[in-house]
DNA sequence: GTAATAGTGTCTGTGAGACATTATGGC
DNA sequence: GCCATAATGTCTCACAGACACTATTAC
């Protein structure tokens, strides 16, 4: 029999070390989320101020431990909840951050997530403003590395990572309806488009293409006046996936 | 100063908690490596025979324990090379897993790693036949689901999940000239795609739009014969992406 | 010659992009 | 009337897909 594993038997030595807590490696599992919203038109990302060192001072993620009975997915949504109150937007997994001096006390893997929420006024329900505020993207992973705020850790790297993913769910997904409030124009809907790829989009394209992806929207029989002729009004629709995908410029 | 931080407080008494071994929950943080290769014509996922319990006799993708000092990255290209000897092939990060009733004997949390590897004979260097072999992606994931294997864990659907991944991979990146020897004819290069997707292409079709994209391969100016007529031989060139991607049909 | 595969040519449909044109509101 | 935006129409180009056709080897 100990002919038959010779090569798996350290593997499973591991795993009786690890049932004793003296003898096991100190790493900590941590949800850090990246809150996406739409601020003044911008694309912008929820960050929190600490106020202990390391990074003191310095604006981060929201985040905390996993614990012990809950999922990760379920840990991203209660962090969501506790610092937006947001409990029904989309999350979605993006990575897991795990080099050994990412923190310099100890040993911790952080597993990422992206929520893309709605405008909120005030923007962060339940939180001291003095604590926690929304940061342009531009201001934080913008080209102009003179006026980019410095993040703890190695928070600006997920912020980017969560960027681009944005980026690639409003391509396939119908996830910027999740970024207005319903019933929406087009053009409200389309500014999403452009404020998070921040690229301008030709409107005429842009509705025919929404309006001939099936799922994406639904008419709601009314319209919404304001400068220029009266918008129709939309809601979601049920599509999870858009098929062809949203084409993005270059 | 204690009223600017009112509520980051709890998190910081965590981190301090987590400081003493004894206090800190007991969580062990894995990698598991999808290692995908192409044998006799079809996708296949490297396995593991499990040797104790749970899940003894169970068949389980390779992995084990980051260790201290070691990027998360760094132990999945170990596992990797421990496993296969690969050591240059493409690894990506899958995704993370850790629901907390997916190992029964503690919290683990399992940083899931694809790998897309050429083929080998013999197929796994170093490892003993009886305790780890290549197994058809249809045999572990396919459809009929009288006839899976079992696998530990929840590692069908990280291989449900790799799979996904790597059919998305051949869409935008080059990768699949890692499947095959170089040089390669533009036949084998299609038999990866096919392969791993599942579906006939047309050679007409596939042969212009690999060669019309930039980057995708570079003439070898040799041929090799067989049945029919002899055919040209290519090499990898330096593409990461391909844009537009390859398409794939329903 | 036939079989089999490599490689080329051609036609069609779809969708993206550019942009003109018309419609409908506020002022 | 003007201005701004909504909504429609039209043209072009790129590309995917289907498939006919030619080329070159083994036998």
């Amino acid at each position: 029999m100990a002919a038959r594993r010779p090569a798996r038997v350290s593997r499973e030595r591991e795993f009786l070390a690890a049932y004793d807590p003296r003898a096991f490696p100190p790493v900590a599992v941590t949800v850090d989320v990246a809150v996406l919203t739409l601020r003044a038109g911008s694309l912008s990302v929820l960050l929190v101020q600490r106020g202990e060192p390391p990074y003191e001072g310095a604006w981060a993620l929201p985040g905390g431990f996993v614990r012990t009975d809950e999922s990760l997915d379920a840990a991203a949504a209660r962090e969501l909840a506790e610092e937006t109150g947001v409990t029904n937007a989309p999350v979605a997994q993006l990575a897991t951050y795990g080099d050994p001096d990412r923190d310099p006390r100890m040993r911790v893997v952080s597993v990422a997530y992206v929520a893309l929420v709605r405008s909120v006024d005030p923007p962060v329900a339940g939180t001291d403003a003095a604590e926690a505020r929304l940061w342009p993207v531009e201001d934080v992973v913008g080209r102009r590395r003179r006026r980019r705020t410095a993040l703890a850790f190695d928070h600006a790297r997920i912020v980017a990572d969560a960027v681009e993913r944005a980026r690639d769910m409003l391509r396939h997904t119908p996830v910027a309806t999740a970024l207005v409030d319903e019933p929406f124009t087009l053009s409200e809907l389309r500014h999403v488009y452009e404020a998070v790829w921040g690229v301008p989009l030709d409107p005429a394209n842009f509705r025919r293409k929404v309006l001939s992806t099936p799922g994406f929207v639904t008419p709601y029989d009314a319209t919404r006046g304001g400068v220029g002729r009266p918008a129709a009004l939309y809601r979601a629709a049920g599509a999870v996936t858009l098929d062809p995908p949203m084409p993005r410029p270059a």
